[in-house]
DNA sequence: GACATATGGTTCTAACTAGGACTATTATTG
DNA sequence: CAATAATAGTCCTAGTTAGAACCATATGTC
């Protein structure tokens, strides 16, 4: 009936992620961290730090958000503020030492539970079902690209990609 | 370098589910609703309305967070709570004229603007997607499952599947 | 019918979430 | 170098989110 044959696939997009959410989650919580603390202390976790910007294009993780969780785990001595030496307005965000042995113990342990997820999935088929994403995604992005420029009637510099 | 070839397939996931949240909620946002509010009310649409659990079932939206969002929508007299007349414990949520009114107004609209992302989708393309996505998700749910059945000890009955 | 157990919603808490206003700093432009 | 615009984070607000405790009603068992 309804001449909208996306319905079903967002509903599978919501539903997948949903589902990946609860499963990752379940477990980051038996480690004493949420999903967005956890995803911090992953993402910085074998590297010098960086700042706010790029943690937040790494996780996800919008900037209002993003002050408020490292808040959290600072609270918690797992991560640490320090100022950028070449940019007085950024901060370098760094896992403290507590943070790194949090990272060595829980990463690895996250990822076997992970992995036992993904037991059924052939590789070529992952590599298939992150292909189909990627396009979906792009999907997305691009619509929004138009409308934003539509509305700024002026374009997000087109001729100048970022990244 | 990561022994883990799931990860870029979870960012994909993740990735695509942002993406696909804010071009969507971007448009919800100016027709006056949230996310959230604006799943209510389309699975609300065309209904004489439910309980808060199939609601719940449906929008993928826990009973916790439910009963706010209802309330929310209940003080903008968009739905209203009515007993259960077989049931004492439960509450059927239906939307009000106001809410049926603004449902016909915005449910279109907002498909356009959805059926716009999925323009450079070819239609075997979308099939694919909605097919592998649901895959992942039952990856998940199985191994959630797994885990459920290990900490209780005692499996939801494996033998009575519910859907 | 009493009792144990399950279910439907509400409430509470802690946290995440996006967006927008705001401040400080940097880059850009004349 | 002064004025302007852009960027990095913070703060604020309203809302969503999950989970757990809780209450009322149903259901199952004896």
């Amino acid at each position: 009936m309804p001449n909208a044959p996306f319905l079903p696939t967002l509903r599978q997009l919501a539903g997948a992620y949903q589902a990946f959410e609860a499963y990752s989650s379940a477990h980051i919580r038996t480690l004493g961290l949420t999903s967005a603390q956890f995803d911090i202390v992953a993402t910085l976790g074998n590297t010098p730090g960086m700042s706010f910007r790029e943690l937040g294009e790494k996780t996800l993780i919008t900037k209002g958000t993003l002050t408020g969780v490292v808040d959290r785990l600072a609270e918690k001595q797992l991560v640490r503020r320090i100022a950028s030496p070449s940019d007085g307005r950024s901060q370098i965000v760094q896992l403290t030492p507590e943070g790194e042995a949090l990272f060595a113990r829980i990463f690895p342990a996250h990822l076997a539970h992970m992995q036992q997820a993904f037991d059924g999935l052939a590789a070529d088929e992952l590599a298939a079902i992150g292909d189909t994403l990627g396009r979906l995604r792009e999907a997305f992005v691009a619509a929004l690209d138009v409308k934003l420029a539509k509305r700024d009637l002026a374009p997000p510099l087109p001729l100048a990609g970022e990244g």
